[in-house]
DNA sequence: TCAGTAAAGTTTGCATGCAAAATATCTTCT
DNA sequence: AGAAGATATTTTGCATGCAAACTTTACTGA
């Protein structure tokens, strides 16, 4: 669903594919993701409207999208704020994400073919590997791509929305989270 | 230009209150909740305009954010309908919902003080007393009452968002889901 | 000097207008 | 009659304008 390419800057000139309104809220997503937009500064409307050569009306769509998001927060009559996270609160998303994990472990140990279970069980070998061995790159995409694996097989829509949601959320955390992937052990089931 | 006749069917409050886009939501998201607006069906922007005596601006800020909160669906250029659950989906929902909550139970055991244990073990054994006797509405209350206090036990501030958006999602089928509570029953711990 | 206040300048919330897309209605031809 | 196409109507997406709320700056008096 999400893109991996990065638009590490955002395009001066927008070809704009879809609406404007889902545009702008993935413009705006990914300038909080990537940190270009800093947590607790707020955001100045007229100037993401004229950088991203849209109106005001997407823009404000969007905002309301990326509260619901949690990446957000707008205060009436006064504007948008990216949000800002404390340790604890990442924690306590991490600590969510493991549970959902657990479930999607329990219910596609359940549900899911042989196959799908050895494919999860080598990346789970090879995610292992890698964070033993202190390569974390590597670990941190087999990580996410087991994570999605265990969600999908699952075959529960609501687990993977709740899953996708909150992951995206403290996406920007995840690298800096992960200089210790002691917490991550306990996902391994 | 907008009449003040007398609309007042299930209008809540003329006079909004905060802001206009945060009072239509709720609006909408009642009406969806209550089955005024049925699943599957399209929602018309104007009627609903001249029903709230607000303009469009608002309301379609209303639409973003009740697509995000997976109420209903918008197709670009098409419009607004009510998202229509399968009893899958319902099902669904309620596992990532039991799921969340054995997060809850698990961490609350480990931080919650003996009082809060104590008066959600004397909610639990009241909510299984109504259920073993049958009474539902008494026990579908004990039962949220008891899902929140585990939830809030936990002191986990991305749990209770996760599970306070999730939990509404599905609230119009809780009764009807509720017929037989075998399947809360795992939730007991 | 600085707290308090008033005026100027921004920024937000919302209503409205318009073009494009989609839907409904009517016509035409086989 | 029924299908295909053309036209009319409705609906959506977006830009823009304006009043209210907020913020900043300038000013006054102690």
């Amino acid at each position: 669903m999400q893109s991996e390419s990065m638009t590490a800057q955002v395009s001066p000139i927008d070809p704009p594919r879809g609406t404007r309104s889902a545009f702008v809220t993935e413009c705006v997503r990914d300038m909080i993701i990537v940190g270009e937009l800093k947590p607790g500064s707020r955001i100045n409307e007229r100037v993401l409207v004229e950088r991203l050569n849209i109106s005001r009306t997407p823009l404000r769509e969007a905002f309301k999208i990326l509260e619901r998001e949690g990446l957000i927060s707008i205060r009436p009559n006064v504007g948008a704020t990216v949000v800002e996270f404390t340790m604890d609160d990442v924690e306590a998303s991490i600590d969510v994400l493991i549970g959902l994990e657990s479930i999607g472990a329990e219910r596609a140990a359940e549900q899911a073919s042989d196959a799908e279970i050895a494919e999860i069980a080598d990346l789970h070998a090879r995610m292992v590997a890698a964070h033993e061995a202190g390569d974390l790159m590597p670990y941190f995409h087999l990580n996410q791509e087991i994570h999605q694996k265990i969600i999908d097989a699952a075959q529960n829509p609501a687990l993977s929305r709740v899953y996708a949601a909150e992951s995206a959320r403290i996406r920007r955390f995840r690298f800096a989270g992960n200089r210790d992937g002691s917490r991550w052990s306990r996902a391994r089931s």
